[in-house]
DNA sequence: CCACAACCTGACCAACCGGTCAAGAAATTT
DNA sequence: AAATTTCTTGACCGGTTGGTCAGGTTGTGG
């Protein structure tokens, strides 16, 4: 039981206790909605007395807006395959890979996004106006180019992007229908594999990337 | 003011009702989740007194649950195009224009029904375990039929299958990040043509139908 | 070692929510 | 037109929820 353990710092305990409230919102948000979730209910999942949660986070739309915040910079972070990426073949493909693990390694993340957004983002809508808009042009004008130079097929760029996120999030957003189809059974590994290459295979040869 | 509106029967009223109630609560529901929504805002936006709900409907539970079955029906009839076609690009194009055409037409039932099954489905649990498992492999023995006689590159179905659907759903569910990536404007009639049209082109090709 | 600041938490509260009920209004049956 | 069933609704209730707070504990800087 760490009995060596010396005393925790007042910087440690806040980070540790920041970190452990975060997680544990994480996964309550995902499962019940913000509405259906309760303060008390992360506190358990926390380990922690329901008044530390309101020391640290002095409403429970502070705290989701934390999350919500976490994800996003996630989310973000998958788009540097892209940029750096020579070919639509290389580059899409690495978006596709990195976004499915994303949706393996984080699904509650990706599921309080979701629901943040079909409630039409209350608590994000400067960042979709903002960050995300901005994000896309880019990634769009990185596309474009790679049609002007005869690199793949003249696609409309925007529905492209919204196919990947589509069927990316998709494995975790819906990870429990995709696991009742599966016997109730979890992907496994040779699963989640098969799945990456069918969604590989299919668009890269439907943009006729080359 | 209908002044020459003969009284209503007690069949119609409960008709009547029940569909005002219905809609009100599948636009509630969807806007705010299960745990969101409230029974007073669901009669206010029905124009019904609260008690009026809890006459015809006994449970909050009991209301959203013939919320979510109607939206699987709606849901299900879309499957009749992929039968009746003659191959993968006539019915799996099909396919996609119904899907993308319930997107548009009815975005809060597709929005409800992903809450639910991200909220590891409680209430229609049974229902993706014996309809959805069957219509599921109904469909991918068409598609591996198709592959079998040749008229299409050697897909993994299923993942096929989750593809379409994340697809097309996502036009509904994500309708609020779309409507935002677009100067917050809605789709256009010209738009919504382009999405099917992307998506049925990179798809069809992908899977090499022919 | 002391004074201060940061952290912790059981007990409490006002607001809200799902659901009930009794009493009346309206349609239907006899 | 009387009797009966169905529909309507304001008022009410117990339970839950987000949030508060006072008083205690623990680390920290001088």
């Amino acid at each position: 039981m760490a009995s060596h353990a010396r005393p925790l710092s007042k910087k440690e305990i806040r980070q540790e206790n920041e970190r452990v409230i975060l997680e544990a919102a994480e996964k309550v948000f995902a499962e019940a909605g913000f509405g259906g979730a309760t303060m008390q209910l992360i506190a358990d999942v926390a380990g922690l007395p329901k008044a530390n949660l309101h020391y640290y986070f002095p409403t429970k739309e502070a705290l989701y807006r934390r999350v919500v915040q976490n994800i996003f910079s996630v989310w973000l972070e998958a788009a540097d395959v892209f940029d750096q990426a020579s070919g639509p073949a290389e580059g899409i493909g690495a978006y596709i890979d990195a976004k499915m693990e994303i949706s393996r390694r984080h699904p509650a993340g990706s599921k309080v996004w979701a629901s943040e957004v079909m409630h039409r983002a209350p608590v994000i809508q400067d960042y979709l106006e903002t960050t995300l808009t901005e994000w896309t042009e880019g990634r769009m004008k990185v596309i474009q180019r790679w049609i002007d130079e005869g690199r793949m097929d003249p696609i409309d760029p925007r529905h492209l992007l919204y196919m990947l996120w589509a069927t990316t999030q998709h494995y975790a957003d819906f990870g429990h229908q995709i696991e009742t189809l599966n016997d109730g059974q979890p992907l496994s590994d040779r699963q989640w594999a098969a799945a990456k290459q069918t969604i590989k295979s299919i668009i890269l040869k439907g943009i006729g990337a080359r």
